[in-house]
Parts: structure tokens; C-alpha cells; sequence
DNA sequence: GGCGTTACCGTTAGCGCTACCATACATATC
DNA sequence: GATATGTATGGTAGCGCTAACGGTAACGCC
């Protein structure tokens, strides 16, 4: 017990034999068995984190917010991976909940039908973030993706722009850019209009996707004045698209994105795209599950942060 | 006893209690304690990943060949991330083996004195990776980033070009970079030359600041042909720099790289680069874990795949 | 001397599972 | 009928720690 004391600086032992212990300790090459630990104290300072893809470059950054927001605590984020798949979800869930975490982070709200009972009955804090468009389960911080379609829409359409193309994901796989795109197409149509044409296509989002869709759409409906695309590293294939054939931008294209990537910040010309405050969804999170069991159930809506750029 | 089997599904349970079993736990919501059940069984399904960042583009590959290479298996992979910093690497590290994981990854061959300690006492294998530059403790899979820089340097020199610089990260942080600059500029040497001018730099790479270091590189050395960058993602930024002031490449400025990102398909023309095989590194690394500790201790050294492009 | 207080260290039990063995019963073999 | 074999189930101990509490010594106080 002493020895135990001494590693884990609890108190009640004496500075000599702390020092003893953790001087043998390390002599010897003990490191803590913490599955042991963890099961007799019945505490595991791990919080876990269950995204669709690390190289979208979206969820690092949700990441970072997280792990700063946990800096100053004991907990550690996991990181699981479902790949866009639902039941893939699910199973990261259950795995994730059987080691008994600090807390948990999910991104989305849609889950299977047996997800959302194991989070539902999950017996630590839970929170849904990204997204605020429908119904959570437990905690929610995110944006809306409904409202940030709207938003886009309307500064296309403020800027004169009628021929107007959409990019993106097939809608099964990715949840919230569905949302953009349903926000976006609901303010063309209240401005009497609709999506000129649109390319859907599955699997990850690219710059060499971008720039293909992009080629291809304007083949098929030349007349196309902008083009909103799901995601910026879609946004920037079809700015190299335009690039790559002499297209002025925004004159000869508008373009218009998603994320705030920080690759944007390297082009030669600014983009439009939408904030949505990946850093501080992830800081959030963070204070929320650090409150515990205990505190109110919260619902934090971020507002998307538009930015025109030279694009539009 | 049972009701354990049946949940596991391990042998020696008639199908009706199974599935008697199987109802009642569903029903009630119960989720078996992992944390029990590796303390009584002495086994950790989980695969520990050290890597030193998410946003850089580079690890997430590697953990997807990682993950298709534990697929069929009943292992997981469980990532940590260490910012870069060898201190909190030993740190991960020690977090890592105190979960008593099945297998251990971690990226390059620099550690502290007491992580080195911590990975030869680890009783999992364990798997350096990226680099085979200097002495691996354990198992170890990746390419030689000298001969990297010297084929590099090789390529660049047999075009002709003269006037060469050199935009990377400062190298206490990125040792694989620092690497490929070694063998950069000893090809350079035995061809009678040395660099021209180098820009470098602390923190993340991003396309935003390789656009910028260009820019200042040219404008202090304005002879300057050709500039060999630490990552992808840095040239590219360079190449955006050409792009916004109507600069010609390879005329102008030819350009080399390092990763073979996804993201260079997606571009108007192609940039030299060199690709480091991270999926592969992945998978191997996973056939040597899934080994287990009894197999020979492993050196892979890949072959790393050079391609001049439209760039030099 | 009796009592309380503080500082440190040790004993015991138990966290929730699973390895291992014992048991019970059915079926096959001679 | 005795013995072996297979199939299903249950009992017991223990994985390596820590919470809770018990003990001991030293000191102070009235």
C-alpha cells in the first residue's frame, strides 16, 4: 500500500520513502499495471472520441480542442474511427464504453437504433458535437448545418450569382454536409430558384475529386455561374481547376466551400467557406465532460462564422 | 461461467443458452467490463500508436494501413499523439505499455533515455517506424530518409539546376526531415556544390507558410532555380506562390517535395516528390505484431519511390 | 496518566471478470 | 453393466491493484 501511495503521490507517505519507492521503481522498470487500477479504483481517466475519418482534416482540429481542454485535467483523450459507417459506429461505441471512460465524444447525431440506447444509457457524461440539427441524445455542442447552407446560399444569391452547381458527398455517408446542402437549396428555392445541377460521389473528399467534378460539371451545364462544394479540399480541386484552364475566379467561376480549412489561407486567392469552430466544439466538449455526471444537460449551438473571401 | 462463454462466444454453450444469454444482456443494456475481463485474462486487444501529429497529413495513412492489417484480427488500434515533443513521447509511451497493450507503434528512432528503457522492458513486440536512420531498439519498418534526400538531390542535379535552397521544419522537431536535408546536401557536396540559401522553420508545416518562406527565400536570393522542401505540403504552398505571380515551373522555379500527399493530384501540374509508403509501413507493422513475441526481431527498409513530375 | 492529534504504514477485502477444474448427464463402445 | 467419450454447466480462485480502515509511534495538552 505504501508503495502504491508513493507512485500515485496520494498523500500519507513520507518524502524518504516516496522517494525510495519511485527511485526503486524506476531502478527496476516497474511501470503500473493501470487495468488493475483501473478496476479496483473504478475510475479510468480516459475519455473517448468516435469520429468518421482522421484525414478529412476536420476532426484533428475538433482533437486539439479536446486535448487542450482536457490539459490541465488527468483525463486523455482515445481516438476511434467508424469510417462513416454507422454500424462500424456502433461497434466503436460499445468497445469504447466497455472500458468504462471519463467520458465520451461522438461526432453526429444519428446513430444506429442500438447506439443511441448505449449512449443513452452510458453512466458518464456524453457528447454529440458537430452538429445540432435534430435530436441528441445526451450533451450536444456543435453547429447548424441547416443555417450555415442558408447562409451560403443567401451570399450567393446576394452577389448575382442564378446558375448555381452543388458538390458533393452522397447523402447516407455524410450526414451534416446533407444538411448544408438541404439548408442551401431551401434558400434558393424561398429566391424562386434551384440547383442549376449537382455531382454527388462517394468515398473521401479530394482536391483531385474537386477538380475532376468540377471539369465534368461544367462540361455538362456550361452556363454554371457558382459552384458550392461540400468541403473546402473540394473547393480548392475546383479553384486548381480553374487555375489549371485560365478561369478567372470569381468571374469566369464563384466558389464557395466548407470547414475554414487552413489550407485556404495558402492560395493565391481567398475562398468562400464557413467557420465551424472546430477548436472551441472540441474546448467544449472538453468543460462539459469535465463537469461529470452531475450537471445540467446542455445544448450548445455555435453560430458557423461565414467568410466571402475573393471567391464570390 | 456460462453466461461469460456465451457473451464471448467461446466454445462449450449449447445454442439456445447462447442465444438465452445474448436476449438478456441486450435487454438489460449490459455491456461486459473490459476492464475485468483483461485483468482476469492477461490480454489487451489494443494496439498502441505513437505518432507525433494528426494534422500533418502523414500518420493518419500510416494508421489506415495499420488498421487494414489488424483487420481480420482481434486487435485495435489506440492512438497517441505526442505534439512532436520526445518528453511527452516518453510519456505516451509509458501511459501506452501501462494499459499492457497486445503490440506498440511508434514513429521514428529518437526517444528519451527512459523511453528507450520503457521499450526494450516492453513485454509486446513493438515497432519502430517511418525511419531505418540510426538504431532501432525493437522491430523497425520505413525508408532510409538520407538516401531519400540524396536521390532527391540526385534528380535535381542531373536537370541541371544549381541555384538550389532548402524550406523545412527546424530540426530538433522533425528528425526525418532533418535526415533527408543531411542526404540532400551531401549529394550536393560530392557533386562540388552546397545550398544556396535555407529557410527554416518551428511549428506545423502548412501551405500558408511554405508560400510565405518562398516568397522571402526569392526575394533575398533572387538566382535561386529550385527549392527542395521537407513536406508536400510546403511545396505546394510554394507553388502557390508561382501560381499568384505568374511564375513558370520548373522554368522559373522548379520545385521538390517529400510524401506523395494525396493532395498533389489534385493540382495543375505535378510536383516532384517522394513517396514514403506509409500505408505499407502500416500494414507491416501490423504483420509484425500480429507475430506476436516470439518472431525475429525485423528490419524493413522500403525502397522510397522518387517521382520528378512536371516539376523539375 | 489519560486523552486527543498527527503522520505514517500495513492489513483486508474486493473491483468484475476468466482460467481451470469439477460435475452432471447423455451417448457410444466393448 | 462397466468404461470411455463428449457436451454443457457451475464452483473456485485469482488477475494486480486501491478504498477503507486499523494500527503504531511520537508528541502535546490538561
Amino acid at each position: 500500500m505504501t508503495a502504491s501511495r508513493a507512485l500515485r503521490d496520494a498523500p500519507d507517505v513520507s518524502k524518504e520513502t516516496r522517494d525510495k519507492v519511485k527511485g526503486i521503481a524506476a531502478k527496476i522498470g516497474y511501470v503500473p499495471n493501470r487495468i488493475a487500477g483501473a478496476l479496483a479504483s473504478q475510475s479510468v481517466n480516459l475519455v473517448g472520441v468516435v469520429v468518421p475519418s482522421l484525414s478529412s482534416f476536420v476532426f484533428p482540429e475538433v482533437l486539439s480542442g479536446l486535448s487542450s481542454g482536457l490539459d490541465e485535467s488527468p483525463l486523455k483523450p482515445v481516438i476511434g474511427v467508424t469510417g462513416y459507417d454507422l454500424d462500424e459506429e456502433e461497434d466503436v461505441i460499445r468497445e469504447m464504453l466497455s472500458w468504462r471512460p471519463s467520458g465520451l465524444v461522438v461526432a453526429g447525431l444519428e446513430h444506429t437504433e442500438a447506439a443511441c440506447a448505449l449512449l443513452a444509457a452510458a453512466d458518464c457524461p456524453v457528447v454529440e458535437v458537430m452538429d445540432v440539427d435534430g435530436d441528441a441524445i445526451a450533451h450536444c455542442v456543435g453547429i447548424s448545418h441547416v443555417a450555415a447552407g442558408q447562409e451560403m446560399a443567401q451570399a450567393v444569391l446576394s452577389r448575382g450569382y442564378r446558375q448555381i452547381g452543388f458538390i458533393g458527398t452522397k447523402m447516407p455517408q455524410d450526414y451534416r454536409a446533407g444538411k448544408r446542402l438541404d439548408g442551401f437549396t431551401k434558400a434558393l428555392q424561398q429566391a424562386g430558384l434551384h440547383l442549376a445541377d449537382s455531382e454527388l460521389y462517394a468515398g473521401q473528399s479530394s482536391m483531385e475529386t474537386g477538380r475532376d467534378l468540377t471539369e465534368r460539371m461544367l462540361a455538362r451545364s456550361p452556363n454554371i455561374d457558382c459552384i458550392y462544394y461540400s468541403s473546402d479540399v473540394m473547393s480548392v480541386g475546383g479553384y486548381m481547376h480553374c487555375l489549371a484552364n485560365g478561369m478567372s475566379v470569381p468571374n469566369d467561376l464563384a466558389i464557395a466551400g466548407f470547414n475554414n480549412l487552413p489550407m485556404l489561407r495558402g492560395l493565391p486567392q481567398r475562398l468562400a467557406t464557413t467557420d465551424a469552430h472546430r477548436f472551441e466544439i472540441g474546448q467544449r466538449s472538453a468543460e462539459i465532460i469535465l463537469r461529470g455526471m452531475d450537471g445540467p444537460r446542455t445544448r450548445d449551438v455555435l453560430a458557423p462564422t461565414i467568410s466571402v473571401g475573393q471567391s464570390l
